[in-house]
DNA sequence: GCCTAATTGCGAGTCACTTGCAGGTGTCAC
DNA sequence: GTGACACCTGCAAGTGACTCGCAATTAGGC
């Protein structure tokens, strides 16, 4: 696996517990530190859960992983190479929906050009209410 | 104060604590519940934390404020009158900056043509690098 | 001014991490 | 293959940011 070497590059090691956190993330597209520690313990049900989130910190560092704030204060985590959409979260019925990264392109060079900002699009949560649920509401 | 309408239309007070809480979010301009506290501490020394916590639950389910996620995982508060720009968070200093809700419109619309996604636009910080950081980042 | 329901203050509790530490283990050099 | 050492893990305790229950207080209609 190529992330060995992600890893060994910074002098990090490849355990089976940091393995295990990686191949959670990458099967649960995102999850929350809780909802992986919960996956990894299906496998491996000793793993501690301040193992788990020293991992992810780990992970992240490396570029493996990436974490997204989806409001409600929890951050999500991803695997790296599966960030390439939006994330449409209902207010409503706490869904998260996902749309392509190119829907944000003209905001995003907008934001560059008249205020220099350069948007991390892989970051940002679009908070709203979903079509189903706005259907519902408007009955 | 048209404020107190808002409050007694839903049979609820305006007590002393309630109008220092939401004098202190329109003074502040954006600020988390523990910032809120400590600007009211100045005048009201003795009010208690979960006085304002509640407070400013209540005001914003009478739409007098709102709040935002900016990262990070703490809520952070605003008067709904000021709700009329977008907020570029910076990952890197951790400023926020503003930006009219104009620049998002198209991206807006793009959303609710493509997935019949109702975005809240004030609910939502957009995350990235502010230009201070960038140009000092890529010296 | 009186009465009642909304509020407040306080202390305890919960949730989501974070930290310190001692023992375990992957890696590299030899 | 062996040994040394830095990196990791598990455990337990700690921290920050709220949330809850309850008795005492008080705003506001009558």
């Amino acid at each position: 696996m190529a992330d060995q070497h992600e890893l060994r590059d910074k002098g990090l090691r490849l355990t089976p517990q940091r393995e295990l956190v990686l191949a959670a993330v990458r099967e649960l597209g995102h999850a929350t530190p809780e909802e992986v520690a919960e996956k990894v313990r299906q496998t491996h049900p000793g793993i501690n859960l301040s193992t788990v989130y020293r991992n992810l910190e780990t992970l992240e560092n490396v570029g493996l992983v990436q974490h997204t704030h989806l409001g409600h204060g929890g951050a999500t985590y991803h695997a790296a190479e599966e960030l390439t959409h939006l994330h449409l979260v209902c207010g409503t019925c706490g869904s998260v929906g996902d749309a392509p990264i190119d829907v944000a392109a003209n905001f995003v060079n907008a934001l560059a050009d008249d205020y220099g900002f350069k948007t991390d699009v892989t970051h940002f949560a679009v908070y709203g209410t979903c079509s189903a649920c706005f259907t519902a509401e408007s009955k």
